[in-house]
RNA sequence: GGAGAGGUGCCAGAGUGGUCGAAUGGGGCACCCUGCUAAGGUGUUAACUGUGAAAACGGUUCGAGGGUUCAAAUCCCUCCCUCUCCGCCA
């Protein structure tokens, strides 16, 4: 959520991030309409209310029939604008919540992630020289990954990691959990069950309602543990030293996946169920802070991904891959042999004060004033998607697959061989 | 699932229609005092918001929303949340 006063002095420009985010200008015009009617609404309501509550002060020491004459006056005085206003306000809250972020100037202008702008690769992408096989087929081969009972018992997208599969995932938590809390990150296993202003407060709702699972109580599956650690300190007035807060969340994840029905059908990168490890920050009321530490998450995932010994490349995501609150975002996609190109599998994005409003997290300056927060978040890890990635650049001609030597120190194999061909 | 209790300021906790933005205690802050010294005293200590250049002057807020009333923390309704006991359960 943007501040009013902001959106009033900056009219122009907020129209303009409508315009780079895809939403309807329109919406800027009818916000500054019904902001005008809640002003003047609100300035005749506490007018009236200021006349009741001067005729109270009164009342309390008014003679027997002083008071019947004040209340008798009083009842004259009408509350139909009070109802006004509540309607009119009611309309200014929702429109509210609709009003996109401002991206960050230096954010590319485009329409879709296929206008997203490559800023840096690392790695060295694999000549193979044997016919490669694609990560489905390689899981299938080495018994880590079970499809077809996956759908069985959990529908489309469903999956079962084994063996190796599941033990791999532990220990890329691990390595990731250790290499981020050796940065100062606090852990935590967050909810995913959430409820519904928790959405509301991240900016997922009512916005993206589509892509949340809802439960049959009124509660929802949070898609990243981003929603409890952002609510975690919803409503609370932080101290300053206690900034920036650094969270790294472990949570499963849950997406409806809504309108990717024909995307990514096989395998383990677009599934309904999925873990994450997810970094979030709260941090001062500073730009040059928030840009700073959205570099600093970046090279945290980059870290990992490096570790990994996965070929990836940072994108800064165009204007209109860009979420409503978002003001700068970049992704991380990693190398896939078998599709030829790069895949996201992290994002990382801040958001200035949009998220930290609608939460209602502040924190006291050195002069004592009371300033929301800024919030940032990125990926630091996802599984099972980033298997994907692994387990085919890390392929060998025999069918089997290598671990990369980080990961060594949390398992007791370095390779995972075939074991049904 | 069954039964009960409760949601008030940074915390604890009083308050059942006008004298309550709210007693009292604790904590915080400021100043003072000092041979009862990990002590004593005095004062102070909410957030949001409107008009305004500012000073200032208003408005709102006692879980949320609605209602009764000239007037609601206090009465009525709905909802949410928390806690306790029983049951069930990883």
């Amino acid at each position: 959520m943007l501040d009013i006063k902001f959106i009033r002095q900056n009219t122009e420009l907020v129209r303009d991030a409508c315009r780079k985010k895809q939403i309807n200008p329109e919406i800027i015009d009818k916000l500054m309409e019904v902001d005008k009617k809640r002003s003047e609404l609100m300035q005749s309501v506490e007018k009236t209310r200021r006349l009741k509550n001067e005729a109270n002060e009164k009342i309390k020491e008014a003679s027997h029939e002083e008071r019947q004459k004040i209340i008798e006056k009083m009842k004259e005085l009408n509350n139909d604008r009070e109802k006004e206003l509540q309607e009119i306000e009611k309309k200014f809250q929702e429109l509210m919540l609709l009003i996109p972020n401002v991206p960050d100037a230096s954010v590319p202008e485009g329409l879709s992630d296929n206008d997203n702008v490559e800023v840096k690769t690392w790695g060295n992408i694999r000549e193979f020289d044997f016919p490669i096989k694609d990560h489905v087929e390689i899981s299938k081969n080495l018994d880590i990954v079970d499809f077809d009972r996956g759908t069985k018992v959990a529908g489309f997208r469903g999956y079962f990691l084994k063996n190796e599969g599941a033990l791999l995932s532990f220990a890329i938590w691990s390595l990731a959990l250790e290499k981020i809390m050796s940065k100062g990150f606090i852990p935590m296993v967050a909810p995913s069950l959430v409820k519904e202003e928790a959405l509301i407060g991240t900016g997922y709702l009512p916005q993206s309602k589509a892509d949340v699972y809802e439960t049959s109580d009124d509660m929802y599956l949070a898609g990243t543990s981003e929603v409890a650690l952002m609510n975690y300190h919803s409503g609370e007035i932080l101290a300053l030293e206690e900034l920036p807060k650094k969270y790294v969340g472990f949570s499963p994840c849950f997406r409806t996946e809504i309108g990717s029905y024909g995307k990514d059908v096989k395998g383990i990168f677009r599934v309904h169920e999925f873990f994450k490890l997810e970094q979030v920050i709260l941090c001062e009321n500073s730009e040059e802070e928030s840009k700073r530490l959205h570099e600093e998450i970046t090279r945290n995932a980059e870290e990992i991904l490096e570790a990994l010994e996965i070929p990836y490349r940072r994108v800064l995501n165009s204007t209109g891959d860009l979420g409503l609150g978002q003001v700068k975002k970049y992704d991380l996609e990693a190398w896939v042999p078998s599709q030829n190109k790069y895949r996201e599998t992290h994002s990382a994005s801040y958001f200035y004060e949009f998220q930290t409003r609608r939460l209602n997290i502040k924190y006291k300056n050195k002069e004592g004033e009371i300033k929301y927060a800024h919030s940032l978040n990125n990926t630091l890890i996802a599984t099972p998607r980033v298997l994907m990635s692994l387990l085919e650049n890390h392929q060998q001609r025999d069918g089997s697959v290598k671990i990369p030597e980080a990961l060594h120190k949390y398992l007791n194999f370095t390779e995972i061989k075939p074991k049904n061909e």
